[in-house]
DNA sequence: TATTAAATAATAACTGTTCCTTTTAAAAAA
DNA sequence: TTTTTTAAAAGGAACAGTTATTATTTAATA
């Protein structure tokens, strides 16, 4: 028997998994992997699988909540959306935070070419202060 | 029976695959992947195989003679080694290089915080000039 | 030319991620 | 409240890019 298609409203169900991993990332401030998060989501949701997780984890990136920021192939994330860019150690791995301004300069100098910038990525490699000391005083 | 160490020259082959892995890099202007390296070297040398395009593309980059860049969690390959950037384009996925200048402003604000800042990298993504057009006039 | 070990070809293994199928459960309807 | 509907979840297989393994080849040296 065919259904009548109202057009109103959709379905879009609200679930804990959702809930539990957003505010993971949320609560989170060392840019996790999406394992991370999932074993940190397991605690509040033990039987959450990693494949929902790689699921939320996409589609609170593409709804904007959150941000996933690519170090060495592998996706990490974080809480934080507004604009600043990372510094990645090699040696402790660690993602830190910086706060840049958008370079104008260079955003015209592009656009000038007909192209159209939609999002900018500055990534800072080298060591944080912590490895800079241990590795010697180079 | 033990061979005495001499401490002297070790062997560094000079092989066919390499040589022509490198040409292959510096001949193409379209930053390849290593599959498509490797593509572009068979035409040369039928047998060579993908592993070894990969390790030779490692070698090299390590050696500073070509440089890897990472866009969508794939390598790619360039010859130009000197400092400068990457538009990506989300429709075609061209990849293009942008001269930008150092941003000495940001790197002092790292370096102030007792980072080594060893690298850097600006990518830019958007829509190319002629996606753009063909997207239409938003 | 014979020797030797670095580099190769071929292929298996690995890793992070996505896809597929069945089941579950949130929300709408009864 | 109970039933129905179907979006989302669980579990696991599949996938793609890359790395590792091993027997073989070959460039460089003796």
């Amino acid at each position: 028997m065919e259904k009548v298609e109202t057009g109103r409203t959709r379905k879009k169900r609200n679930t804990r998994q959702k809930a539990v991993v957003y505010q993971v990332v949320l609560d989170s401030n060392d840019h996790p992997t999406a394992e991370k998060v999932y074993e940190r989501a397991r605690r509040e949701l033990p039987n959450i699988s990693l494949g929902t997780v790689y699921r939320v984890l996409k589609e609170l990136s593409q709804e904007g909540k959150i941000k996933e920021i690519i170090v060495n192939k592998q996706s990490h994330f974080e809480g934080r959306t507004d604009f600043h860019h990372h510094f990645i150690c090699r040696a402790c791995g660690k993602i830190e935070d910086v706060e840049t301004p958008l370079c104008r300069y260079t955003c015209k100098k592009v656009e000038q070419k007909g192209y159209v910038v939609e999002d900018i990525e500055y990534k800072f490699y080298g060591l944080c202060s912590k490895c800079a000391q241990k590795l010697g005083k180079e």
